[in-house]
DNA sequence: CCGAGGAACATGGGATTATATGGGCATAAA
DNA sequence: TTTATGCCCATATAATCCCATGTTCCTCGG
């Protein structure tokens, strides 16, 4: 399970190192993450090989020439790239992933359970900033209702 | 079930002693809890990998892109730490998590049934003196238990 | 009823390992 | 040739493991 949010250098070769909590967390084939940059804003999506069958069963789900399937392949598939990790564990970020998500000298590696982000580090404080605010006014969403017998 | 307040000492390197009870609540995998800073003010949550299981599995339920499940998961996932015990029972809690908390020498672990929350003593006490007060005024709402599909 | 012994627990410090990161060299593409 | 990409080794720092000690609480025997 991808935890937490690590900062990490990116050096003048592009390449950043895969925080080892993470490379821990890849399931399947391990020294391999697919990346591509997000559509919904200047930051970038990785997981493992399993995250991205898992976007595909979801799809395929939707039919052969389902217009909506065809975007998400475009937005997802078409731009992600499988990045092979060293035997230190870094990954070499390509310039236009970089670009994309406004990266300089540090990556900010953010984990959300299946998957992880890559921002620049001050971005991503506002949109956990952002995303703090809005989660208090909506907490109600994560209150499980209880059976009989269970609960306070 | 976490039960209880613990006050334990936090030393130089950071580390404080999980109360032997709330090591035995411990529900999954033993020598792992999950701790996040709260965003509904200044101290941390924790819970065992169930705990967050439970979160993930009502978060997913709300489809792969909805806005309030980006919301929890950047509030929630993004900033919380996988913390192993050590033999004798400890995590090291990170500087951020103690920065958020304002945890000085002392740390106090208040147990909530299903998650337990890690406490400055001092505001702890403030917190709990005025819940206090608060509960006399909404006894009637503990007076029935309430079903599924029921309640406020 | 009181005191001694033992076990479980919290805590302190030192040693070892893991991890992030910097640079050099070979190889492949432009 | 120049530029980029992958591979290998070196090192400082930070995190983790490991052993030792004091204290409290519980139990058992006197």
């Amino acid at each position: 399970m991808f935890l937490g949010t690590h900062i990490v250098g990116v050096d003048a070769k592009g390449r950043a190192s895969v925080p080892a909590p993470f490379r821990a967390a890849l399931r399947g084939e391990a020294g391999v993450v697919f990346v591509w940059p997000s559509w919904r804003g200047p930051y970038l999506e990785a997981g493992d090989r399993e995250l991205l069958a898992q976007y595909q069963t979801l799809l395929a789900a939707r039919g052969a020439f389902d217009d909506a399937r065809e975007d998400f392949e475009y937005a997802i598939f078409a731009d992600a790239r499988a990045l092979t990790l060293d035997d230190t564990g870094r990954v070499s970020l390509p310039e236009d992933l970089r670009a994309h998500a406004g990266l300089g000298a540090k990556a900010a590696f953010a984990g959300l359970t299946d998957r992880f982000e890559i921002w620049a580090p001050e971005r991503l404080a506002a949109r956990v900033a952002e995303a703090r605010a809005k989660a208090a006014d909506k907490r109600a969403l994560l209150s499980r209702p209880r059976g009989p017998g269970e609960g306070p």
